[in-house]
DNA sequence: AGAGGGAACATAACAACGTTATGATAATCC
DNA sequence: GGATTATCATAACGTTGTTATGTTCCCTCT
């Protein structure tokens, strides 16, 4: 049987590309399928061919952002010193988040109504995620910090950071980049203080870390 | 001048209560004029002779959600523990949060595209947020952690505490919640440990603690 | 090589949205 | 009590995401 014309690889990256350039100019809700397929030299069909959807192409945009953010944390250098790792891993994420402030929104906040992504964006996110937990691991088993579940750590970690730069994204954090800045780095020293030579509070109430699960 | 007929506050408040229930049940995307008029038994203009129009019945609903937070803060019965009084204020802002998600989600993520509210909106954030302020304040005053910025040391907490709250409603965290609700818990001691009898790290590095600005 | 078929894209229309005229109504001031 | 003025109902406008319809191109088979 006939298959067709292929999938035009090139326009889907276009059509991405230029969501990505309105999302960054004209905001969320000037992110209109009109616009992106105009702006890419094509119709509004394109985007429903290629994504199924504004929500696919939503999607797209999404696993984008991973990419980012999971470029930016692999790209943090692994020392001897994880502790200090860890540092410029929450620095690098607050970066990557400013960075592209928008598709940081569309992961994990819901700048679009109908909009939220199905198991291959979690997917994205666990691949962003590894390195995160693996320096943590490291710090656990080089001794820079006290025995604990890594994965809690970590996530703890991410809470923080998320927070931070979530409430730097609303504005609601002071207006000056460089109090920001330090405030930032000193919530982050201060909550890897905590774990330094400190006994898990919740040991013995939670089953043993399962290294596999 | 003939005045009209006066603002019917009773319909301002079937209004936004509608509009509450309808973000509830059908999510941000749902929130539309026309079902909230409906479901208020009136017409759209209503809307906008009252609010003004959806933007204005946000920034209602935004202040609406930051009563409800300050008050659940509001609630947290101080004794002559800040330290604990902390650790539960930290409990009943997630309790909070995740009681009226939604609204959570207006005051702090941008589910409507073009919303953004003005200083009305700040001013009750920061209404909301005293109580948390000052049990900071207490908990420095007492001793009960070392010599620090109260604000930064209250920031740190709300970052984390909306940070792993941001994560949870969009589902980043495990699906028990009992091992979600240890989870922020234990992150919440983590914090709180990391101030008592430590050092501030910025101390020298940045100028005094302006108690009144 | 040339006919057939199927997917990709262009055009145009649809339903629903926020918003804005326009008119009827009811309450207030002189 | 009449004139005025703001409130609300009705209906229309522009824009949104989406979907029907047609055209075009590429791939496959003979």
């Amino acid at each position: 049987m006939a298959r067709g014309r292929a999938h035009d690889d090139e326009l889907a990256a276009q059509l991405i590309d230029a969501a990505g350039q309105l999302l960054a100019s004209a905001g969320p809700g000037g992110l209109a399928v009109r616009r992106v397929a105009e702006a890419a030299g094509t119709s509004t069909m394109a985007v429903y061919t290629l994504f199924g959807g504004k929500e696919g192409m939503l999607t797209s945009m999404y696993e984008e952002g991973f990419r980012r953010l999971g470029a930016a944390l692999l790209a943090v250098p692994v020392t001897d010193n994880p502790l200090a790792d860890l540092h410029q891993l929450g620095l690098a994420y607050r970066q990557s988040a400013l960075a592209s402030r928008h598709l940081y929104e569309l992961m994990f906040s819901h700048p679009v109504p109908g909009f939220s992504p199905g198991p291959a964006g979690r997917a994205a996110a666990d691949a962003a995620y590894a390195p995160m937990l693996a320096c943590v691991t490291r710090c656990i088993e080089s001794g820079a910090i006290s025995q604990t579940d890594p994965a809690r750590v970590a996530l703890h970690l991410w809470g923080l950071a998320h927070g931070l730069v979530a409430l730097e994204l609303n504005g609601w954090l002071p207006e000056d980049l460089a109090t920001r800045d330090a405030l930032y780095r000193s919530c982050l020293t201060m909550t890897g203080i905590c774990y330094v030579g400190r006994p898990d509070p919740d040991a013995g109430s939670r089953p043993a870390p399962a290294p596999d699960g």
